[in-house]
DNA sequence: CCGCTATTTAATCATTTGATTAAAATAACT
DNA sequence: AGTTATTTTAATCAAATGATTAAATAGCGG
């Protein structure tokens, strides 16, 4: 099998190649219009050697969606449990890291969410997407907030799609945007920008309304 | 051809339970993962029957796809364009009226979003994007509240972002909402119906910081 | 009832597409 | 160089799938 990777000592192994191209396109088409041929041509290779290194087009994706959504969630998992941080400066990182990731990676959370609702149960208790955000500093910094009367008392969850949905959303529906904001992708991404320091001024607005 | 309709007194036209059947295959499962094959069998039809009153696959499509822009951006258009409503009005409204079609259509926003990435031109301009926010009595109401100093002076564009964002995203990331917060699907739809009054306050209290 | 048209069906095609196989090429090692 | 193991290729398969065709059925005016 290929136990020795002593082989390729230059660039990058084929296996990387492939995962390479397989994100590309994955990310771009979805899981059904991307046919294992867009892929192989992608990474330069020939058919037989995707099924050769990954045994078939729905494992090389549940991999390429593994390490997609890890990658998405990372950044949240780090910042929500930071415990040296404020609550103010938890919003301001998230919201930079985010902003930063969809700039560069703008087609990532569509195919998250597309592949998420194929099977909804499997992937999000397998990222342990309770403990995520329920059981994080962020929650108790949260709760002290309320008590001390700095936060209006309301369920977290609300601030979390508040927060995503500032952020994540003009990235999702860009083409909407652009459509009803007559911009240009450069517009798009200055409004982006502008946004970083925006959306906490927003948010905190938002924590103190009741 | 098609031109008789006497022949249906019962019931639909099988025309129209093509397009139904059409219409809930493709907002769930998208173009690709959708087989006409699942359209008949949904229709309760022959699959030739298809191809008879829609000539193909794509036509099909174009046509659902066509009829679920225009039902999601009929409110938009509506609200946004009121001469007789104030802005806090608009908000309102337009934030009830997507929490109650989306809590009765949650695939249509991701659906929409998924196609349009597949040809933004076409769609978007057909749809006269740029009219339906930047021409609209909205617009004048917002530019007079900056004047007025009610509003601070951001690009509207951020503006709808946001209220769309608060609104939408939720409803298209409710797996992964769900999963952070521990929700049932009860719970979910019980924080939608909180949100209806919350964002618009969420919304004002934002047009005001600067 | 007859003849005509619109509708529906069953059978079949041609292409696409994921996967396999056997052979060739390449690298690794002695 | 010779031998073995690994990697890559070209050719091919079988199933899925969009589309077509020709025949059957049903409605309707005369």
């Amino acid at each position: 099998m290929k136990t020795n990777k002593t082989k390729h000592i230059n660039d990058t192994t084929t296996e990387v190649k492939i995962k390479n191209a397989a994100s590309i396109v994955f990310h771009k088409k979805g899981f059904s219009a991307t046919r294992t041929r867009d892929i192989a041509e992608e990474a330069g290779i020939n058919l037989a050697l995707l099924n050769y290194y990954f045994r078939s087009k729905e494992k090389l994706f549940d991999i390429i969606m593994q390490e997609s959504m890890q990658g998405f969630f990372k950044s949240l998992k780090e910042v929500l449990n930071n415990d040296k941080t404020s609550l103010e400066n938890k919003i301001e990182t998230l919201v930079n890291n985010y902003i930063d990731l969809l700039t560069a990676n703008p087609d990532i959370p569509l195919f998250l969410l597309n592949e998420l609702r194929r099977n909804p149960d499997k992937l999000i208790s397998k990222m342990g997407m309770k403990e995520i955000l329920m059981e994080s500093y962020f929650i108790k910094q949260f709760q002290q907030g309320i008590k001390k009367g700095m936060v209006a008392p309301f369920n977290p969850i609300h601030f979390m799609m508040n927060l995503m949905g500032m952020t994540i959303f003009p990235f999702i529906a860009s083409p909407v945007m652009k459509g009803l904001g007559d911009l240009s992708d450069k517009n798009f991404d200055e409004l982006m920008m502008q946004r970083k320091s925006l959306i906490p001024k927003w948010i905190e607005a938002q924590l103190k309304t009741k």
